[in-house]
DNA sequence: CTACGTATACTCGTCTACGAATATACGTCG
DNA sequence: CGACGTATATTCGTAGACGAGTATACGTAG
């Protein structure tokens, strides 16, 4: 937690924007923060929480106030939100709301590698992705009523919304294509089974530029300068 | 890195997945997963690649097939695939594939902050999202498209696919947003002016379930029982 | 032919996240 | 009333991620 670097851990922001609620000790912002559903979106450790609130005091974002102790509980430090803090926050805040920022979804990672798995396989996982899909969505759906007839204004809800239909539109995407593999419309069946069968790939396809440039690659650690020499493909 | 845990480092799997190409040295793999675009959706640190290859032996999933050198770089170590490291592979892809995990994506981090920010204030980051998103949308299409056209098999672009979905649903889903925003079809509008005007919640919303909830939390701070004592909200 | 930029190939040290442990207090059920 | 489960509140040690550094080789523009 260096002295100058942007403030980028979510869980920091998080603690800012809770103290905005008033002066409190970490314990009690995270349980504020678990009261209103944030830990949904936001990753809450206590082994991180007490780090990063010394890390927002070292740079000035929060101060602390005092220490209190209620019975014989441990000590309690209860921190302030700071002007440089609450300004720190909201400028982060424009930078993650208007700049898309690159992540990397699990699911897309095993898509990426999923020609290692056998393609009669797969329709299965999707239709077992898809049911738990489908229950989250139900499920994330019903939160959202609740919230809405019991006055929460939707601006709290705002997160909520939008995991909701990107998990609607994730279910569209998989349904999509389990389809496609459970009807045969999916082009690559041949290919694929062919290169679980044979370990290799179908000769048709061993001299696209693709196939050629992977090689190419590989030929590398032939220790030979990359001539020819055809490989199995994956 | 330790020894019996479940192998969820998606860069670790991605090792295994190229090593079905052939026996290669740690920095052959980061060439061929870049030249095959998997580092778009695997975060590839070569920091992380030679623990990560380290691991895997240590574990039984690679193996060391001997060193070479070509001129005078540093020697290289040559890994293959094990039985064991296949079939962990095929393991852990499968659970990938068929449960959806719970990830935190910062962008719903900050929309759960949101209510920091000044309204007035959001269309416009809004709207600057939208643009980045869009091009994002055109560029990925574009990929897709030459992709196809040069014989590229669908099956090694099912994770773009998967990515330029999401990101047409968030475009639509920002899009929404924004548009109510600007119309001022969004409801809590008054609402979350007032607080930033006052600093605090207009009255008509101090006596909900969930305010009174949140009192509830904060008070116990005060170290006197949770009886009263209102207190301004975020 | 020499200087510079780029690719190859890896190592090291730091930082950070976080699991697990710790320790006290409170409520309650028999 | 004593034993047990749960909530309060925090600390510590360590595994793992990764930025930055290192050192050599190669291509090429001047």
């Amino acid at each position: 937690m260096a002295r100058k670097r942007k403030l980028t851990n979510p869980l920091a922001l998080a603690v800012l924007a809770t103290l905005h609620s008033g002066p409190m000790h970490p314990y009690q912002i995270a349980r504020l923060l678990r009261h209103r559903g944030k830990d949904d979106v936001i990753k809450i450790r206590y082994g991180s929480l007490y780090t990063v609130v010394q890390d927002l005091e070292q740079r000035g974002f929060v101060a602390a106030e005092g220490t209190e102790r209620a019975g014989h509980r441990p000590e309690r430090t209860v921190y302030r939100l700071t002007e440089d803090g609450a300004e720190e926050l909201a400028e982060r805040l424009r930078e993650l709301i208007s700049e898309p920022a690159k992540e990397y979804p699990v699911f897309a990672a095993a898509l990426s590698l999923i020609a290692s798995l056998h393609p009669d396989e797969l329709a299965g996982l999707l239709a077992e992705r898809l049911q738990a899909l489908e229950l989250d969505i139900v499920g994330a759906g019903a939160v959202l009523e609740h919230a809405a007839s019991h006055q929460l204004p939707r601006l709290f809800m705002l997160e909520a919304e939008y995991v909701l239909a990107m998990k609607r539109a994730e279910a569209d995407w998989v349904r999509g294509l389990r389809q496609e593999l459970q009807d045969g419309t999916f082009a690559d069946l041949k290919l694929w089974r062919g290169v679980h069968e044979n370990g290799a790939f179908p000769p048709e396809l061993q001299d696209t530029d693709w196939a050629q440039a992977d090689r190419a690659i590989l030929s590398i650690g032939e220790g030979r300068p990359p001539e020819d020499r055809p490989r199995e493909a994956p």
